[in-house]
DNA sequence: CTGAAAGCGCTTACAG
DNA sequence: CTGAAAGCGCTTACAG
């Protein structure tokens, strides 16, 4: 394995001299610069870079981590938030997670051994961050859950407000005329995140606020946010109440397993049953219906992230939490009830 | 930052011996193990895992390198991989590569800097393996592309016959009585990887067996393999042949954007045009209609290229070049052509 | 079983 | 502009 020592023997310079031309160090003569570019070249040398990054006290490129390897909305995200860097100048580099991990105790480690000089979870525990986000000092940014409630001066978010979404998506089912509406997706254990609760109880709220009844044992099923899932759990809520016309699903994956689910059991999207879903991701519009959902707005949530991230970087900035607009997607997967 | 002179003031034992316990060496005393354990539990000490890896000479865990981050197909194999890893009892890591990136050359670095047991590529250019693949001396795995063409006798590979696979695909079209077949998706430039190249040969092949007309110029379009290219493809092609009955779609994603274009024109599927597409991703089976695809066998290529890495890891075996089995799948998305 | 010491491949004051 | 040297946080023979 060539090493720093192997080039500044082939260059006759000392090793600190290659360190130098290595990072760009203004102190070097040109001289020294062009034999020692051309030795690395031509023996394809490339630091070491744990040996690099354990001396090296500056910072090195922000750190994405995205948590969830099969969610298609981050994916969606983390390529505008990508571009969006690029745009400015700065490659990233990112981690991706287990939906389960725990990602401060991750991005506390990275810290340590990579020094970024900031920080985008895409997703995350609340709780992970109330436990151990103090040991974070680099500026950090959550987004799809609120901090606002945090007490950490070196940590925004920008989130949609899914409460509101919900709501939105259920009224949107009640105004078509729909009055049996079904919820399928997430959970109701408080400690698999706040998303999912935030937008059941947003949808359970303009349920009630219209006198229509909803229980969680007729007009619910959990799933996970996967294609599978939502095509059992739907299958399930079919079985156990059939006068439902409208269902809410949780996320557009979780729309794309109900669809399915409905036109196995004989019946159609949206003659029979309409359906909305939520994230806003770009199958919905290639799908057949095209799937009516919530649309976050990524452009904007990508750009607000990237801005916020990079000011506070460079200049000594307070934290924001954001709520970024979203928009009801009409799709083809709503109709008019039926009389 | 606590670093491993600090648990060794605080536990009254040398810097060695905390070493030891971290490494779970066995020549330490319980009391000592003790101690130590409880101080590194105290005090949450991560150890620094730059410094490690810069010391260590023993191998750490399994690396896969993921080509293209939105890749379905791929992330379904990633999955079922380390899965199987997993009931061996081997953790894995895992790097995302951008579609252009050199996966080789990134392999290389990663070697130096990790020393991973074992490599798997998931996808890759041969190009890049012919260049340079020779400084990489652990045992290598490449999936779905052949490289049994290359002198390597650390690289096995674990492939699908795309040639017979696509000829399958256009020959399932033919019987159904389509003689207009079109075909969408990959280039025609041999340096975009040969996966694309495989499968429009094998294609063309089986026209050409059936005396059928084929031309790049009105039966052919290239695209991404996504579905936005997909459906823009797509939209091409009806619009330079109207006589086209059935559609062959390089990958599934491209079948999906096939679907929603050919809606979109006024045309039913498959009533009016059948689509056959590639890989048999989860999606297939949600589509509505489900599409017919070529289903590479995702459970199989996990499980060999598992098997093989691992026995090649522990004992000296030589490589493999094999090719898995795939089914066809006949979904909904084909009907017999109208008279 | 334990400690003192060398050394992994780099970077970075310091001196010249 | 350049070199010699210290040191980052670990691991690992070596000696006892």
């Amino acid at each position: 394995m060539t090493t720093i020592k192997d080039i500044a023997r082939l260059s006759g310079y000392s090793v600190g001299t290659v360190s130098r031309v290595l990072n760009n160090h203004p102190d070097v003569s040109p001289k020294a610069r062009e034999v020692i570019s051309r030795i690395i070249e031509e023996e394809n040398f490339q630091p070491n870079s744990n040996a690099k990054l354990l001396k090296q006290t500056t910072a090195s490129a922000v750190t994405v981590f995205v948590k969830g390897t099969s969610n298609v909305f981050f994916e969606n995200l983390l390529e505008k938030i990508q571009e969006t860097f690029k745009e400015n100048g700065e490659e990233i580099s990112v981690v991706f997670l287990d939906e389960t991990a725990n990602e401060v105790e991750t991005a506390i480690q990275i810290c340590m051994e990579r020094k970024p000089k900031g920080i985008v979870f895409l997703g995350g525990n609340l709780k992970y961050f109330e436990e151990s986000f103090a040991k974070i000092t680099a500026p950090c940014v959550l987004v799809t859950v609120s901090a606002a409630s945090l007490p950490f001066a070196n940590l925004s978010s920008f989130t949609t407000d899914d409460i509101k979404g919900a709501s939105d998506a259920v009224d949107y089912l009640i105004r078509k005329g729909h009055r049996q509406i079904g919820i399928v997706g997430g959970s109701l254990n408080t400690e698999d995140g706040l998303v999912s609760g935030e937008r059941i109880s947003g949808a359970e709220a303009v349920l009630k606020k219209n006198h229509l009844a909803f229980s969680y044992e007729k007009d619910y099923e959990p799933s996970r946010f996967s294609m599978a899932s939502g095509y059992e759990a739907t299958r399930r809520l079919l079985e156990k109440n059939d006068e439902i016309t409208g269902i809410f699903a949780l996320s557009d994956m979780v729309a794309v397993g109900a669809l399915r689910a409905i036109q196995d059991k004989g019946l159609r999207v949206p003659e029979d049953i309409s359906v909305i879903g939520y994230d806003g991701i770009e199958y919905t519009r290639y799908a057949v219906p095209r799937i009516a959902t919530i649309r976050q707005d990524i452009d904007m949530l990508a750009k607000r992230t990237v801005e916020d991230l990079l000011m506070r970087i460079s200049y000594r900035r307070s934290t924001v939490h954001e709520v970024i607009p979203y928009r009801v997607i009409t799709g083809e997967s709503i109709a008019v009830r039926k009389p």
